[in-house]
DNA sequence: TTGCATACTTAACACCGTTAACTATTTTTG
DNA sequence: CAAAAATAGTTAACGGTGTTAAGTATGCAA
């Protein structure tokens, strides 16, 4: 079987070449600006090899999006034994706000980019990921709320809520809609600032 | 001269025809979705015709974005006559939804897409609007701290931090992140759900 | 009437995602 | 061991894209 397993091996390794060519590409050029040939071309391989491992370019876009999504949850997971769940909270911001900081590319690829969906239980597929991600948050509130550590409300819109926020201060961000607006002595610092106050915020609403 | 003004007219309603058309597809397609063959086709005139009113598909974009946000800047002039600036603000709050659940394409041409911008002072005509409308936010938290109406702290910060959160709603709306994430129930009336506790919050911080 | 500008079109280039058909090579089988 | 079949990759092609160059009518000026 010794064959075998490194013909399939062999096969594995392909594979992630053209997602490691491909995740380059997508982060710099963004999705619609990547071609199969350049991805090929990176790989020197054919073109059309691309499809015999993956059916299309949505597909690959489909393999990014929850490695992507993966990464994320790697990075959330040690907060889990915060046990206040307000400092959790925090923690929760700063990884999200420091995660699309450091790969907007991937946020985008996540977050923002319309994804070229087509079928609808792969679209659901998709967002398993996401939603899980979005649980984890609706707990935390729920239990901060329990405590009386933040004030209390539907803790499902005030998830949306905070998710809100941050992922609209890291989309302007990633698209670069914040640096023509702010000025130039604010803006090294304008996210972690921004997310400084808002949590402060949210503490001091306790009563 | 009538001749000539009524050359002048002609070139002018093509050029608005060429914008209509672009416009209704970019809001149902996508810019990337979107072929100049696909315009031309819309006004009856050969693709190359519209290289004649346009230097290319960018300077279409570019002015149906400078006309986004003269329509969004529209809807906001009217609150200047709301006196409380903390009743302003929320006012304002809800113009941008709106204008973001009214007209998603145009918004997202605003606020997400990736304009495909090349030259760098034509990039910084493009955000005069958007930062027009980022002043007179400023402005107004500026009065409401000024009031003791809202918790006094940087005015730039704090604007940013609203406007990141009525853009994270509006561009998770957008993008169709939010309905695969949110029970049915609250989906109706998510965003406006959302504002209504984020006010409340923003109220509720005077001290 | 000729010449020229105007307004538009056709043809073409180099690229795109994707499919079909082809070619080596390796494995399986009679 | 030879023939057949499966494997893994290729080239060529189709219909699409943004954009440019060259060509064509039409109307106006000299």
């Amino acid at each position: 079987m010794g064959i075998a397993a490194r013909k399939a091996k062999e096969k594995e390794d392909l594979k992630k070449a053209i997602l490691d060519a491909a995740r380059e590409l997508f982060i710099e050029q963004g999705y619609d600006r990547t071609s199969m040939r350049m991805i090929a071309q990176r790989i020197a391989y054919s073109p059309t090899t691309i499809y015999l491992y993956f059916k299309d370019k949505d597909a690959i876009f489909h393999a990014l999006h929850v490695e992507a999504f993966q990464l994320l949850g790697g990075r959330m997971a040690p907060l889990a034994h915060v046990s206040d769940p307000m400092e959790r909270l925090t923690a929760m911001g700063k990884v999200y706000l420091e995660f699309a900081q450091e790969n907007p590319g991937l946020y985008d690829l996540m977050f923002i980019m319309k994804a070229p969906v087509q079928a609808l239980d792969e679209k659901h597929h998709l967002w398993e990921e996401g939603d899980r991600v979005f649980q984890v948050l609706v707990a935390t509130v729920e239990e901060a709320m329990k405590k009386k550590l933040l004030r209390k409300s539907d803790a499902e819109i005030t998830s949306f809520l905070i998710w809100s926020t941050v992922h609209g201060m890291s989309a302007l961000f990633v698209r670069d809609r914040c640096f023509k607006v702010i000025s130039e002595a604010k803006q090294a610092t304008l996210l972690e600032d921004s997310l400084y106050q808002f949590t402060n915020w949210l503490r001091s609403l306790k009563p």
